[in-house]
DNA sequence: TAGTGGTCTAGACCACAAC
DNA sequence: TTGTGGTCTAGACCACTAA
């Protein structure tokens, strides 16, 4: 556990705290060496340390005490999703404690529709790359994505693809390379929904049950949409749940 | 707009960002001056404008080119909702558009039910003073509301409070002082579901409409949680929505 | 190559809570 | 009073982009 100038000293610094609070070396409720401590022994400025250390106090693992000290949170078990996994559903299911498989259960070149042509700014008749995938949480079905990105952005060859990629890896391997780069930042809505009946079935549930759905927009480097998404989850098994620091 | 030594720079920095970007000084799409040329021109550090900067990158409303300089994200009208404004349910409405007013619907004194005690860490006989409140968005009623608080941390007399309170402004002035201090985290969790009749009445919807369903669980300083929340949005009206930069 | 943002440091002072 | 976290500074070097 050697601090190197590979990798941002915070980072570092970060994944450092994770580990000894996954050890239990620093156990729930107990208080942490001080700034000033832990940059010592890491060999790094208090700065770096504090900058970890705000981030993890951002997602609600640690209570920072101004004039008494730095706690792990007692309710650390009750925090199993940062704001980072909520669209990453392999983590996010992972988070939940299951084993995370997708299914790829569609595949077509069409035109795009009109949600996907407003949100991906396309014009009427241009095409998309439409997937259909199924995340599956120890087998069970529990969050359907139907995913579009414009043909034009895309490589030639687009058969043979992985279904089972994260959109910033989709980007990076399927994406021409001049057009883009990669995924900056996305916009994402959260709304109720009672999907149609194909979207249930899949889902392996009886139509009419509500669910979380799920509206995803991904921005590239030129501030351009780039991939489109929307996801219907089941709630009841995966559980949206957030920890936010009051402002 | 100078800079004062009495709050933090950086959000004073922030501030004036913000309302450059609010007038179009600084318009959509456009470049920010460097760092190092706010640094002068504003008389503070560059470490202390980046942090504003950082803040509102975080947030979608920048976009920062390493090598090349920050931008105003051209898609700041589709930004509307901020992180912090989730759970403060007044300014959600205002970023919607909408006048924000809220109506007081119920409150009386009673054992608490089985998910309030488990969340607020109550044995089963203790009470709560409970509250139903609507939350309109120019007069349309769009949240409801239904609150719990431990009788056992509140002042004596509870009558006369006011419905229209941010819960952290509710805290302060209505719970015992040396029981606890303020807010300092809050844990939710977002579900999908279909409200009873009762509650479709206050939101004047026929029974069967998807809402959304939060759950919330309030912390002081101490770590207990002592404000519970179980709330009903109107998604179709009021939007969650979220900018996040790739982390 | 010049200028930008990204990272890190050492040091200083302040606000606050525990003792 | 002491030690904690909160804030700010000046300066340095690096990584990257555009010209």
């Amino acid at each position: 556990m050697h601090i190197e100038r590979r990798l941002p000293i915070t980072s570092q610094v970060n994944a450092i705290l994770l580990e000894r609070i996954r050890t239990q070396e620093y156990a729930p409720g107990s208080r942490l060496p001080s700034e000033s401590e832990l940059a010592g022994e890491l060999g790094v400025s208090r700065a770096s340390v504090r900058s970890a250390l705000g981030r993890m106090a951002g997602e609600g693992l640690l209570i920072r005490k101004q004039g008494d000290g730095t706690y792990v949170n007692v309710h650390i078990d009750r925090i199993p999703t940062r704001m980072g996994a909520m669209w990453n559903f392999l983590r996010l299911i992972e988070h939940s404690g299951h084993h995370p498989t997708i299914r790829l259960v569609s595949q077509v070149t069409r035109p795009a529709n009109e949600p996907e042509a407003r949100a991906l700014a396309l014009s009427e008749d241009e095409h998309v790359l439409a997937l259909g995938r199924v995340f599956c949480a120890d087998d069970v079905p529990v969050i359907l994505t139907h995913s579009a990105a414009p043909l034009r952005l895309l490589r030639e060859p687009v058969d043979q693809l992985h279904g089972d990629l994260p959109v910033s890896e989709f980007v990076r391997r399927y994406y021409r390379a001049g057009v883009t780069g990669r995924i900056t930042y996305t916009i994402f809505d959260i709304n109720s929904a009672t999907p149609d009946s194909e979207t249930c079935g899949h889902l392996q549930l009886e139509p009419g049950m509500p669910l979380l759905e799920l509206t995803q927009v991904f921005y590239d480097r030129a501030n351009h949409p780039v991939f489109y998404s929307l996801s219907y989850v089941r709630d009841k098994i995966i559980r949206l749940r957030l920890a936010q620091a009051w402002e």
